[in-house]
RNA sequence: GUGGGCGUAGCUCAACGGCAGAGCACCUGACUGUGGCUCAGGUGGCUGUGGGUUCGAUUCCCAUCGCCCACCCCA
């Protein structure tokens, strides 16, 4: 074996394609019902809006980045995560135009590259639907973007979303939390893993985060964030409720969800679902009230979120959701014999040319490999052309499923093979 | 990045020091212009790659690449 893809992507062949562009179409047909317009950025970008961004001590950053430097000593990276980008787009394109207030919708279809190794459900690329909504700070918009994203999964066919939320503050009153829990935990430090011995200095608040049983039990005595709320992030995460309530939406309240990116304020939420294994969560996001300021933008809210299509195609590989089965279509041209070869070769792209779905054999093999190969691809029917059909004008269509054949004269083929 | 498991035909898997196999798929024929069912025959492999041990390695050892699973983290 010569050359092999790259570690952690897959080349996604004809007989899976399919499934990606239900999951993407289905997607686009969601964003347009709740008018999210699309966007595409580049596929790289300053590698500066990426660290500035999410964060220069966040894992994405410190060591899952592909960068690289250009011909011209720029450091540029490869998609680390989708929303920055489409910030830097918002600000460089001017989308809000004057109406400094105007609520901007944008959605985007892209593949995300981070360099860790690879797992179940984890690849080097891999491919995000998001959402960004830039420019109004109402709790009610923050319920819109998860609306969206169970409107999607519904729509997809996924059962069985678990919704997690959570508010992680705000600079006003977020600083407080990492006091209050190193203080809280700080005589049982000691007795924690090794990774939260080093977190306790370098992310805190990942502490609430850690799967170890030990650990859990001293963080369950720690002061949760949404107790330490100042005035506007507790009413806004009241808000937040209050319209998820509103749509009915079910969700649990989990003060250990803590995003990987340091952009985020006030609510952070996840999606998560029972049938993948250890990386369960198909999609998450929230509000990133300053990030467009730290972009060098004027201070203007904005909230998202990110899915993961492979993520939502192994869902739906566990539930059981076959693809639909592909119907047969198309007519096969079967000539028959050396002297209907060109006139078959004609009358195939005759019918291409009128919209048929047509193909041959260019092996010219026996009627018989023909008929068979006809069959296993799954046309819908065989046109038989051999000298009988050529000397009165016409071809023989048989139908691959009833077996039923009929002489059909040429100038009306494309018609009927269409037609029926 | 760390740990464990696995790489054999297009696919799913045997063989576990002694000539590399099966099922499915594919091709040809029985059937001279008719697919699916049946039967007969056939193609297909540097056993992931590179070293080592051995008279002999798919098998044992080392390295490497990839995949899978978990940690970390995330979608």
């Amino acid at each position: 074996m010569r050359y092999q893809r790259p570690k952690g992507t897959q080349d996604i062949l004809p007989d899976v394609a399919p499934r990606w562009r239900m999951v993407e179409n289905t997607f686009r047909e969601v964003c347009r019902r709740f008018d999210f317009g699309e966007i595409r950025t580049p596929i790289f970008e300053d590698t500066d809006l990426f660290v500035r961004s999410v964060g220069a001590e966040t894992d994405i950053v410190s060591k899952e980045m592909y960068t690289f430097e250009d011909k011209g000593g720029r450091s540029q990276t490869l998609r680390a995560e989708g929303t920055a980008p489409t910030v830097r787009a918002f600000l460089e394109e001017n989308l809000q135009g004057q109406d400094r207030e105007r609520l901007v919708k944008l959605y985007y279809i892209a593949p995300i590259f981070r360099q860790d190794k690879p797992q179940a459900g984890r690849y080097r690329q891999h491919h995000q639907a998001g959402i960004e909504a830039i420019g109004s700070p109402e709790p009610a918009v923050d319920a819109e973007v998860i609306s969206l994203a169970l409107t999607f999964f519904e729509a997809i066919g996924i059962k069985g979303t678990r919704l997690l939320v959570n508010s992680v503050g705000c600079p006003a009153c977020a600083p407080s939390l990492v006091d209050e829990l190193k203080a809280s935990v700080a005589d049982s430090v000691g007795s924690m893993c090794r990774d939260c011995q080093r977190r306790y200095e370098t992310n805190t608040l990942r502490l609430l985060d850690c799967k170890n049983e030990v650990c859990r039990q001293v963080t369950d005595g720690a002061p949760k964030m949404l107790d330490l709320l100042c005035g506007e992030c507790e009413a806004h995460f009241d808000g937040l409720r209050e319209h998820l309530e509103a749509l009915g939406i079910a969700y649990e309240i989990d003060p250990r969800i803590v995003r990987g990116l340091d952009y985020y304020t006030k609510t952070a939420f996840e999606f998560r679902h029972d049938a993948l294994g250890a990386q369960d969560s198909i999609g998450g996001g929230g509000r990133y009230d300053g990030l467009v300021e730290q972009c060098g933008g004027p201070s203007i809210p904005g909230v998202g979120l990110g899915t993961g299509i492979e993520r939502v195609l192994l869902v739906r590989e566990a539930l059981g959701l076959a693809d639909e089965e592909q119907p047969r279509e198309g007519s096969f041209i079967v000539a028959i014999g050396d002297e209907a070869w060109l006139p078959a070769y004609r009358l195939l792209h005759d019918l291409r040319r009128a919209g048929v779905k047509a193909e041959i054999d260019y092996r010219r093999r026996s009627m018989r490999a023909q008929m068979r190969y006809a069959d296993a691809q799954g046309y819908l029917n065989a046109v038989l052309l051999g000298g009988d059909e050529i000397a009165k004008g016409v071809a023989t269509v048989r139908d691959m499923l009833s077996g039923e054949q009929e002489e059909v004269a040429l100038d009306g083929l494309a018609a009927h093979l269409k037609g029926e």
